[in-house]
RNA sequence: GGAGAGAUGCCUGAGAGGCCGAAAGGACAUGUUUGCUAAACAUGCGUACGGGUAACCGUACCGAGGGUUCGAAUCCCUCUUUCUCCGCCA
């Protein structure tokens, strides 16, 4: 959620960005914002103002009562209940104006960086880089369902039996390969100083707004209505709201943490190609990276995890290329994102295994995660998150690309936590 | 799941209808002093919104939401949560 000062003190600026992500009717929903914020501050005043008599007046009638002049002190009661009256209209007056402005702001994308490029499509993303080579397959190479039935690694219509489309069974070498990459990327995170937490994957409702799934994302989530507990779509939902309701000291910055979860997303509306064998699950296995940085340093971290998820590429010697995403791409509390995509060689297209964004303040304004700074003033903080990484598409390109006439080669850093080098 | 006791600022903790945005201590910050580590003393030290060039002023917040009252941290109700005991259980 952008900051009403912000938008008051930078109305140009903000439209200006919000034109970046093609926001519709920008300039009049910005505009009634802020007359709903000036109507806003005029029925505090009034409010204040109302309680402020009230106050005064309550005061004077426990002076009264005390020094035994019973008749005035009732006199003064009277005049109390008028009040009352006035406070309760201010009162219900301000609370709906805060309803709405609230409404409203909740509704609008996050301001992106100057440098993110326009569009509407996946086309218009800018290709920041392309790195590795794309291998040569055999003749009978094959895409990775059916590798994995192969081989034995995992079983669809199993999932399919225990509980629906999109839950996979993993089994022997597959099984450990999930457990290979989790512990791999986990350790490599680690050593690059983030600190590993556990959450919860359940969240209240207050979490799923803290990050902004909420409203915004309502559908996609699966939600235990008897309890009101949400499955987190990602690892970012609950570690990200560690930080909700504090102020953190300004040496604490920056928050580094890591951290392995399953993730549950409905998908609704996905159907064909996209979602074929392990292209997109209802549940999957992911290693995300979270910091909460201080506001001149956020461009720069976003930087430094972005190097850091392409150099797990890397050694895992896939290829794969960055993309900077246009307005039209990114999500809806970003202020930019890279996309890092590997390359599928059977099925000869990329895919999307990691996004790295710097979200600036737009959840942390919801969170109210703020530090204080040198001097002593609280200020918002600002939050950054990556994939680091998704399991289900990197194993499809691992299978697809590694593939050989016997069996499948197992990528040299990953053979120590795997305890085999080949699956055959 | 049942019974009881709690929830107060960064922490500990007092306050039991008006004198309470809240004692006291600790922590923290600044200053003074002593040769360093440190100690002593002094001062300061919540958040948000609104008004004001500013000093400052107003309002709200004592787990959350309602209620009683001229007036609520304090009384009542609901919820959340913590602890103790019992039950169940990896």
């Amino acid at each position: 959620m952008l900051q009403l000062s912000y938008i008051r003190e930078n109305k140009e600026d903000v439209l200006k960005r919000l034109d970046i992500k093609n926001f519709k009717d920008a300039e009049s929903v910005i505009n009634t914002i802020l007359s709903l914020d000036d109507k806003r501050k005029l029925a505090q005043r009034q409010a204040d103002d109302v309680k402020a008599e009230a106050n005064g007046l309550a005061k004077q009638i426990g002076e009264l009562m005390k020094t035994g002049k019973k008749e005035e002190a009732e006199t003064l009661k009277l005049k109390t209940t008028e009040l009352k009256q006035s406070e309760k209209q201010f009162d219900e007056e301000l609370k709906n104006i805060e309803a709405e402005i609230q409404k409203i702001l909740v509704t609008v994308p996050n301001t992106p960086n100057l440098t993110v490029p326009r569009g509407k499509t996946p086309e218009d993303n800018e290709v920041v880089n392309e790195h590795g080579v794309i291998p040569e397959l055999h003749a009978n190479a094959v895409p990775h369902w059916e590798l994995t039935t192969k081989f034995d690694l995992i079983d669809f219509e199993l999932g399919v039996k225990l509980t629906g489309a999109g839950f996979p069974v993993y089994k022997g070498k597959g099984a450990r390969l999930q457990r290979a990459l989790i512990n791999y990327f986990l350790d490599k995170a680690t050593s690059k100083g983030y600190l590993e937490v556990q959450p919860p994957i359940l969240v209240n409702a207050d979490s799923g707004y803290g990050t902004g799934q909420l409203p915004d994302k309502e559908g996609q989530m699966y939600h235990c209505q008897v309890d009101d507990l949400y499955l987190i779509p990602t690892a970012e939902v609950p570690i990200t709201n560690i930080y909700r309701d504090v102020i953190l000291k300004e040496s604490d910055l920056p928050i580094k943490n890591c951290g392995y979860t399953p993730c549950f997303r409905r998908e609704a509306g996905s159907y064909g190609k996209d979602v074929r064998g392990l292209n997109r699950l209802h549940q999957f296995d992911k290693v995300e990276i979270v910091q909460i940085t201080n506001p001149e340093k956020s461009y720069e971290t976003l930087e430094t995890m972005r190097e850091f998820v392409s150099s797990l590429l890397q050694e895992l010697e896939l290829p794969y290329r960055t993309l900077k995403l246009c307005g039209g791409d990114m999500s809806f509390g970003s202020a930019l994102t890279y996309d890092l995509e590997v390359w599928s060689a059977a099925q000869k297209r990329w895919l999307e295994v990691s996004s790295v964004s710097n979200f600036e303040t737009f959840q942390t304004n919801r969170l109210k995660c703020r530090y204080k700074d040198a001097n002593g003033k609280t200020q918002l903080a600002h939050s950054l998150n990556g994939s680091a990484l998704a399991l289900p598409r990197i194993v499809a390109s691992l299978l697809e690309n590694n593939q050989t006439e016997n069996g499948i080669k197992i990528p040299k850093v990953l053979v120590p936590y795997t305890g085999f080098d080949f699956i055959g």
